[in-house]
DNA sequence: TTACCTGCAAAGGGTTTGCACTTTG
DNA sequence: CAAAGTGCAAACCCTTTGCAGGTAA
Protein backbone atom coordinates (compact mmCIF):
# COMPACT_ATOMS: atom_id res chain seq x y z
CA UNK A 1 0.00 0.00 0.00
CA UNK A 2 1.70 2.93 -1.49
CA UNK A 3 1.47 6.14 1.14
CA UNK A 4 -0.25 8.86 -1.34
CA UNK A 5 1.08 12.55 -1.14
CA UNK A 6 -2.45 13.59 0.75
CA UNK A 7 -1.93 10.95 3.62
CA UNK A 8 1.77 11.17 4.18
CA UNK A 9 0.96 15.04 4.29
CA UNK A 10 -1.32 14.61 7.25
CA UNK A 11 0.10 12.37 9.30
CA UNK A 12 2.89 14.77 8.81
CA UNK A 13 1.37 17.12 10.66
CA UNK A 14 -0.44 15.44 13.25
CA UNK A 15 -3.55 14.26 12.35
CA UNK A 16 -4.72 10.39 12.62
CA UNK A 17 -4.91 8.53 9.39
CA UNK A 18 -8.62 7.04 9.89
CA UNK A 19 -9.99 4.96 7.31
CA UNK A 20 -12.62 7.31 6.68
CA UNK A 21 -9.89 9.75 6.35
CA UNK A 22 -7.62 7.53 3.85
CA UNK A 23 -11.23 6.86 1.46
CA UNK A 24 -11.66 10.95 1.19
CA UNK A 25 -8.01 11.42 0.43
CA UNK A 26 -8.36 8.43 -1.94
CA UNK A 27 -11.50 9.77 -3.93
CA UNK A 28 -10.06 12.96 -3.85
CA UNK A 29 -6.59 12.10 -5.26
CA UNK A 30 -8.02 9.23 -7.93
CA UNK A 31 -10.94 12.07 -9.03
CA UNK A 32 -10.42 14.44 -11.93
CA UNK A 33 -13.50 15.70 -11.40
CA UNK A 34 -14.30 19.17 -9.36
CA UNK A 35 -16.42 16.97 -7.07
CA UNK A 36 -19.24 19.05 -4.21
CA UNK A 37 -19.02 17.28 -0.78
CA UNK A 38 -22.19 15.07 -1.83
CA UNK A 39 -20.58 13.71 -4.68
CA UNK A 40 -17.68 12.98 -2.19
CA UNK A 41 -19.84 11.44 0.12
CA UNK A 42 -21.28 9.25 -2.13
CA UNK A 43 -17.78 8.02 -3.93
CA UNK A 44 -16.73 7.87 -0.35
CA UNK A 45 -19.12 5.27 0.48
CA UNK A 46 -18.67 2.97 -1.81
CA UNK A 47 -15.35 1.92 0.32
CA UNK A 48 -16.17 2.99 3.84
CA UNK A 49 -20.25 2.39 4.13
CA UNK A 50 -20.62 3.87 7.10
CA UNK A 51 -19.03 7.02 6.54
CA UNK A 52 -21.15 10.15 7.45
CA UNK A 53 -21.83 13.41 5.59
CA UNK A 54 -19.96 15.12 8.12
CA UNK A 55 -17.19 13.35 8.35
CA UNK A 56 -16.50 14.15 4.77
CA UNK A 57 -17.19 17.59 5.79
CA UNK A 58 -14.78 17.65 8.40
CA UNK A 59 -11.92 15.91 6.34
CA UNK A 60 -12.13 18.44 3.58
CA UNK A 61 -12.27 21.06 6.20
CA UNK A 62 -8.56 20.21 7.54
CA UNK A 63 -7.04 19.65 4.15
CA UNK A 64 -8.38 23.01 2.98
CA UNK A 65 -6.76 24.32 6.44
CA UNK A 66 -3.44 22.53 5.09
CA UNK A 67 -4.04 23.73 2.14
CA UNK A 68 -3.68 20.41 0.35
CA UNK A 69 -7.57 20.78 -1.52
CA UNK A 70 -9.27 24.31 -2.61
CA UNK A 71 -12.65 24.76 -2.82
CA UNK A 72 -14.46 26.32 -5.61
CA UNK A 73 -17.78 27.63 -5.90
CA UNK A 74 -18.13 26.96 -10.15
CA UNK A 75 -20.75 29.07 -11.30
CA UNK A 76 -23.32 30.52 -8.44
CA UNK A 77 -23.32 27.30 -6.59
CA UNK A 78 -22.05 25.46 -3.30
CA UNK A 79 -18.44 24.38 -2.75
CA UNK A 80 -16.58 22.23 -5.15
CA UNK A 81 -13.36 20.42 -4.40
CA UNK A 82 -10.29 20.07 -5.97
CA UNK A 83 -6.62 18.43 -5.10
CA UNK A 84 -4.38 22.02 -5.50
CA UNK A 85 -2.50 21.83 -8.85
CA UNK A 86 0.80 22.36 -9.27
CA UNK A 87 -0.23 24.43 -11.96
CA UNK A 88 -2.99 26.77 -10.86
CA UNK A 89 -5.92 27.52 -12.95
CA UNK A 90 -9.46 28.47 -12.85
CA UNK A 91 -12.34 27.48 -14.14
CA UNK A 92 -15.15 28.12 -16.55
CA UNK A 93 -18.77 26.50 -16.38
CA UNK A 94 -20.93 26.29 -18.88
CA UNK A 95 -24.04 27.34 -18.36
CA UNK A 96 -25.69 25.20 -21.25
CA UNK A 97 -24.24 22.20 -20.76
CA UNK A 98 -22.57 22.39 -17.54
CA UNK A 99 -19.13 21.48 -18.48
CA UNK A 100 -16.49 22.70 -16.94
CA UNK A 101 -13.25 24.24 -18.59
CA UNK A 102 -10.06 24.15 -17.04
CA UNK A 103 -7.91 27.49 -18.07
CA UNK A 104 -4.74 28.67 -17.17
CA UNK A 105 -3.65 32.43 -17.51
CA UNK A 106 -0.58 33.75 -16.77
CA UNK A 107 -1.17 37.26 -16.85
CA UNK A 108 -3.91 36.90 -14.06
CA UNK A 109 -1.62 35.67 -11.64
CA UNK A 110 0.89 38.29 -12.57
CA UNK A 111 -1.92 41.18 -12.25
CA UNK A 112 -2.31 39.55 -8.92
CA UNK A 113 0.83 39.41 -8.01
CA UNK A 114 1.64 42.91 -8.94
CA UNK A 115 -1.56 44.19 -7.22
CA UNK A 116 0.07 42.69 -4.23
CA UNK A 117 3.07 44.18 -4.40
CA UNK A 118 1.86 48.04 -5.10
CA UNK A 119 -1.12 47.54 -2.55
CA UNK A 120 1.17 45.58 0.41
CA UNK A 121 -1.25 43.22 0.32
CA UNK A 122 -0.54 39.18 1.62
CA UNK A 123 -3.29 37.48 -1.18
CA UNK A 124 -4.01 34.00 0.32
CA UNK A 125 -7.18 32.80 -1.30
CA UNK A 126 -7.72 33.56 -5.07
CA UNK A 127 -11.57 33.01 -6.64
CA UNK A 128 -11.62 33.47 -10.05
CA UNK A 129 -14.39 31.57 -12.00
CA UNK A 130 -16.53 32.77 -15.50
CA UNK A 131 -19.56 31.04 -16.49
CA UNK A 132 -21.29 31.54 -20.28
CA UNK A 133 -21.76 29.67 -23.28
CA UNK A 134 -19.26 26.82 -24.38
CA UNK A 135 -18.64 27.31 -28.19
CA UNK A 136 -21.08 24.08 -28.68
CA UNK A 137 -24.07 25.43 -26.72
CA UNK A 138 -23.38 28.70 -28.61
CA UNK A 139 -23.78 27.24 -31.95
CA UNK A 140 -27.55 26.40 -30.65
CA UNK A 141 -27.50 22.80 -29.17
CA UNK A 142 -26.58 21.31 -26.22
CA UNK A 143 -23.26 19.66 -25.84
CA UNK B 1 -38.49 64.26 -6.98
CA UNK B 2 -36.04 62.92 -9.36
CA UNK B 3 -36.22 59.62 -10.99
CA UNK B 4 -33.03 57.66 -10.21
CA UNK B 5 -31.53 55.96 -12.92
CA UNK B 6 -32.37 52.44 -11.26
CA UNK B 7 -35.97 53.35 -11.01
CA UNK B 8 -36.71 54.34 -14.56
CA UNK B 9 -34.56 51.45 -15.55
CA UNK B 10 -36.96 49.21 -13.38
CA UNK B 11 -40.13 51.05 -14.79
CA UNK B 12 -39.20 50.67 -18.12
CA UNK B 13 -39.00 47.23 -17.97
CA UNK B 14 -42.24 46.90 -16.58
CA UNK B 15 -42.01 46.24 -13.22
CA UNK B 16 -44.43 47.94 -11.08
CA UNK B 17 -43.00 50.87 -8.28
CA UNK B 18 -43.61 49.86 -5.12
CA UNK B 19 -42.54 51.70 -1.76
CA UNK B 20 -40.18 48.86 -1.05
CA UNK B 21 -38.43 49.09 -4.32
CA UNK B 22 -37.72 52.73 -4.47
CA UNK B 23 -36.24 52.20 -0.71
CA UNK B 24 -34.24 49.11 -1.60
CA UNK B 25 -32.73 50.95 -4.71
CA UNK B 26 -32.29 53.87 -2.71
CA UNK B 27 -30.48 52.52 -0.27
CA UNK B 28 -28.18 50.30 -2.98
CA UNK B 29 -27.43 53.71 -4.91
CA UNK B 30 -26.73 55.91 -1.93
CA UNK B 31 -24.25 53.44 -0.44
CA UNK B 32 -20.99 52.75 -1.56
CA UNK B 33 -20.48 49.85 0.32
CA UNK B 34 -20.89 45.86 -0.70
CA UNK B 35 -24.12 45.32 1.32
CA UNK B 36 -25.45 41.42 1.86
CA UNK B 37 -29.29 41.04 1.92
CA UNK B 38 -29.13 41.75 6.15
CA UNK B 39 -27.48 44.65 6.13
CA UNK B 40 -29.89 46.19 3.28
CA UNK B 41 -32.94 44.95 4.76
CA UNK B 42 -31.71 46.65 7.68
CA UNK B 43 -30.91 49.87 5.99
CA UNK B 44 -34.31 49.40 4.45
CA UNK B 45 -36.51 49.15 7.11
CA UNK B 46 -35.67 52.35 8.98
CA UNK B 47 -37.00 54.01 6.09
CA UNK B 48 -39.68 51.29 5.09
CA UNK B 49 -40.62 49.58 8.65
CA UNK B 50 -43.14 46.71 7.11
CA UNK B 51 -40.63 46.10 4.48
CA UNK B 52 -39.66 42.33 4.66
CA UNK B 53 -36.25 40.60 4.02
CA UNK B 54 -38.42 38.40 1.32
CA UNK B 55 -38.94 41.34 -0.35
CA UNK B 56 -35.23 42.52 -0.07
CA UNK B 57 -34.42 39.20 -2.20
CA UNK B 58 -36.69 39.50 -4.32
CA UNK B 59 -35.81 42.79 -5.16
CA UNK B 60 -32.43 42.25 -5.72
CA UNK B 61 -33.31 39.31 -7.78
CA UNK B 62 -35.07 41.13 -10.33
CA UNK B 63 -32.20 44.05 -10.55
CA UNK B 64 -29.40 41.51 -10.39
CA UNK B 65 -31.77 39.79 -13.87
CA UNK B 66 -31.90 42.84 -15.08
CA UNK B 67 -28.43 43.54 -15.19
CA UNK B 68 -28.42 46.95 -12.90
CA UNK B 69 -27.04 45.15 -9.81
CA UNK B 70 -23.96 42.48 -9.16
CA UNK B 71 -23.89 39.96 -6.56
CA UNK B 72 -20.51 39.18 -5.22
CA UNK B 73 -19.22 36.64 -3.13
CA UNK B 74 -16.52 38.28 -1.07
CA UNK B 75 -14.30 36.16 0.82
CA UNK B 76 -15.82 32.72 1.28
CA UNK B 77 -18.86 34.68 2.89
CA UNK B 78 -22.44 34.96 1.86
CA UNK B 79 -23.40 37.17 -1.33
CA UNK B 80 -22.77 40.98 -1.52
CA UNK B 81 -24.12 43.28 -3.61
CA UNK B 82 -23.51 46.78 -5.59
CA UNK B 83 -24.93 48.74 -8.35
CA UNK B 84 -22.65 47.58 -11.66
CA UNK B 85 -20.55 50.57 -11.96
CA UNK B 86 -19.25 51.99 -15.31
CA UNK B 87 -15.54 50.43 -14.90
CA UNK B 88 -15.58 47.07 -14.00
CA UNK B 89 -13.54 46.00 -10.82
CA UNK B 90 -12.94 43.45 -8.40
CA UNK B 91 -12.57 42.82 -4.81
CA UNK B 92 -9.89 41.93 -2.20
CA UNK B 93 -11.51 41.36 1.09
CA UNK B 94 -8.54 41.28 4.27
CA UNK B 95 -9.12 38.92 6.50
CA UNK B 96 -7.97 40.66 9.23
CA UNK B 97 -9.94 43.43 9.56
CA UNK B 98 -12.76 42.97 6.77
CA UNK B 99 -11.95 45.85 5.21
CA UNK B 100 -12.58 45.66 1.26
CA UNK B 101 -10.05 47.34 -0.94
CA UNK B 102 -11.58 47.24 -4.98
CA UNK B 103 -8.93 47.13 -7.34
CA UNK B 104 -8.91 47.08 -11.20
CA UNK B 105 -6.80 45.55 -13.43
CA UNK B 106 -7.09 45.74 -17.22
CA UNK B 107 -5.18 42.69 -17.43
CA UNK B 108 -7.85 40.22 -16.35
CA UNK B 109 -10.48 41.93 -18.59
CA UNK B 110 -8.25 41.15 -21.14
CA UNK B 111 -6.82 37.64 -20.34
CA UNK B 112 -10.51 36.96 -20.46
CA UNK B 113 -11.59 38.41 -23.72
CA UNK B 114 -8.52 36.50 -25.07
CA UNK B 115 -9.90 33.12 -23.59
CA UNK B 116 -13.37 34.03 -25.14
CA UNK B 117 -11.64 34.35 -28.20
CA UNK B 118 -9.34 31.67 -27.91
CA UNK B 119 -12.37 28.65 -26.96
CA UNK B 120 -14.82 30.23 -28.57
CA UNK B 121 -16.57 30.87 -25.13
CA UNK B 122 -19.24 33.63 -24.47
CA UNK B 123 -18.70 35.28 -20.78
CA UNK B 124 -22.18 35.81 -18.77
CA UNK B 125 -19.89 36.31 -15.64
CA UNK B 126 -17.19 37.13 -13.58
CA UNK B 127 -16.37 36.24 -10.52
CA UNK B 128 -13.04 37.25 -9.08
CA UNK B 129 -12.40 38.01 -5.53
CA UNK B 130 -9.14 38.30 -3.40
CA UNK B 131 -8.79 37.23 0.36
CA UNK B 132 -5.63 37.97 2.43
CA UNK B 133 -4.39 40.54 5.08
CA UNK B 134 -4.00 44.24 4.66
CA UNK B 135 -1.19 46.38 4.57
CA UNK B 136 -2.33 47.20 8.47
CA UNK B 137 -2.67 43.63 9.62
CA UNK B 138 0.46 42.45 8.32
CA UNK B 139 2.14 44.38 10.34
CA UNK B 140 0.80 43.23 13.23
CA UNK B 141 -1.96 45.28 14.47
CA UNK B 142 -5.40 45.21 13.70
CA UNK B 143 -6.78 48.19 11.20
C1' DT C 1 -60.27 45.89 -11.54
C1' DT C 2 -56.69 42.66 -11.75
C1' DA C 3 -52.24 41.43 -12.22
C1' DC C 4 -48.45 42.04 -9.69
C1' DC C 5 -46.38 42.67 -5.19
C1' DT C 6 -46.06 42.14 -0.27
C1' DG C 7 -45.56 40.16 4.58
C1' DC C 8 -45.47 36.29 7.14
C1' DA C 9 -44.02 32.03 8.38
C1' DA C 10 -42.64 27.76 6.97
C1' DA C 11 -39.64 25.07 3.95
C1' DG C 12 -35.33 24.40 1.62
C1' DG C 13 -30.35 23.37 0.67
C1' DG C 14 -25.82 23.14 2.10
C1' DT C 15 -22.94 23.05 6.09
C1' DT C 16 -21.87 22.77 11.05
C1' DT C 17 -22.24 21.10 15.76
C1' DG C 18 -23.35 18.57 20.39
C1' DC C 19 -22.96 14.40 22.24
C1' DA C 20 -21.96 9.73 23.34
C1' DC C 21 -19.30 6.16 21.30
C1' DT C 22 -15.09 4.40 18.80
C1' DT C 23 -10.53 4.40 17.42
C1' DT C 24 -5.75 5.79 16.75
C1' DG C 25 -1.26 6.39 18.43
C1' DC D 1 -5.21 5.10 28.08
C1' DA D 2 -6.05 9.78 26.55
C1' DA D 3 -6.94 12.44 22.90
C1' DA D 4 -8.70 12.77 18.46
C1' DG D 5 -12.12 11.27 15.28
C1' DT D 6 -16.80 9.38 14.17
C1' DG D 7 -21.97 8.83 13.36
C1' DC D 8 -26.22 10.56 14.13
C1' DA D 9 -29.53 13.91 14.35
C1' DA D 10 -30.55 18.34 15.41
C1' DA D 11 -29.23 23.03 14.68
C1' DC D 12 -27.75 26.74 11.62
C1' DC D 13 -27.49 30.20 8.15
C1' DC D 14 -28.87 32.20 4.10
C1' DT D 15 -32.24 32.09 0.70
C1' DT D 16 -36.63 30.77 -1.44
C1' DT D 17 -41.59 29.84 -1.54
C1' DG D 18 -46.86 29.24 -0.62
C1' DC D 19 -50.46 31.75 0.46
C1' DA D 20 -53.80 35.27 1.76
C1' DG D 21 -54.21 39.98 1.72
C1' DG D 22 -52.64 44.59 -0.38
C1' DT D 23 -51.74 47.91 -4.13
C1' DA D 24 -49.94 50.04 -8.56
C1' DA D 25 -51.44 50.92 -13.03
Amino acid sequence: MKPSPLITALQASGHRITRQRRVVLEVLEESQEHLDAESLYQKARQRAPRISLATVYRTVAVLKQMGLIAEYSLGEEHGHFETVPETPHYHFTCIGCGQVVEFDTPQVAVAIQELAEREGLEICTVQFSLTGYCACCRAGRGR
